[in-house]
DNA sequence: GATAATAGTTATGCTCAATAACTATTATCT
DNA sequence: AGATAATAGTTATTGAGCATAACTATTATC
């Protein structure tokens, strides 16, 4: 974080690059440092974590989602997400309650705090993306979501 | 890697989502979750790290770079640059000398085995990319690294 | 009814990235 | 020129994130 404060009046360092800079692995991570520590910047401001605003935002989208299903959905592992679970639900942002048909299962629901807080804060996410990408028009931008959307396409997706 | 492998054969649960997708952020780490573990795969074949692999790359094409430009480029600190530098030239990869002009400085150089190692393994990389992004045709592949590239505009540039 | 599988949980270890502090060398300032 | 500051590389250390194994309670399967 410093360090990239500090590198935006370094010299930029002009370096050739025949083949890293053309594969689309490195190209996404690269993209990806750039936008990650505005919206991780924004998040820390309401005390989120990334993934905690991920999963707050898809418990919101599918009430009674269980947390098994959510952690395949966000291909993670249910063992890490006890803890974010723990905090949502203790900051009232959502509930949880036993399955009357399977009492393993815990049914996640956001509250209504829960589901502002998710609207306002993906609302500045937005506009923090949009100081990264505000060099790409429209079309480009929405050209980018479809074709990052087909790349992820082989895994557990989501549905727009 | 055995969780992914686990979620194959999952089935693909299926959940609302009018948010979390929508944003690039989280768009780019998706893409990058799918394809980085093909190439982790390849590299570790070859007993290279992704950033082993990066930092080897940048030197083959930049001989005389030296560790704090390579930092830059690579926007990672100097000191993590450090046993990665070491195990590369120990390994035969890569070659450093003091700069006579100014001996704070070293000056990195692939070796031979090192170039031809960087470019054997960039190409099985990118076969190993094409599994993934093979459902993109041409055009939308090329559109992709553009836009992308173009993210990365404000950070400490590379050129093509 | 016995055995296996699943959901959630806890504890733990590993890999990275970030920070601070240090040495040697060079640049800057008066 | 000499004092002071800045830079390059290094070392040690920390904390976050991710993965694995082992456990309990509950449900499914044979």
């Amino acid at each position: 974080m410093a360090q990239l404060d500090d590198q935006f009046q370094d010299d930029p360092v002009q370096v050739e690059d025949t083949v890293l800079g053309t594969l689309i692995g490195y190209r996404l991570k690269r993209a990806y440092m750039q936008i990650q520590p505005q919206a991780q910047r924004v998040l820390a401001g309401e005390n989120l974590r990334v993934v905690s605003f991920s999963c707050l935002s898809i418990i919101a989208d599918n009430p009674g989602i269980v947390q098994s299903e959510l952690a395949a959905v966000l291909q993670m592992e249910r063992s890490n997400l006890v803890v974010i679970i723990d905090e949502l639900e203790q900051r009232g942002l959502i509930g949880r309650e036993r399955v009357p048909t399977d009492r393993r299962r815990y049914a996640l629901t956001a509250t209504l705090r829960g589901r502002r807080l998710r609207d306002s804060v993906a609302e500045k996410v937005r506009q923090a993306e949009d100081a990264v990408i505000g060099r790409l028009n429209p079309q480009d931008r929405a050209h980018l979501l479809a074709v990052l959307e087909r790349l992820d396409a082989g895994a557990p997706q989501t549905t727009t």
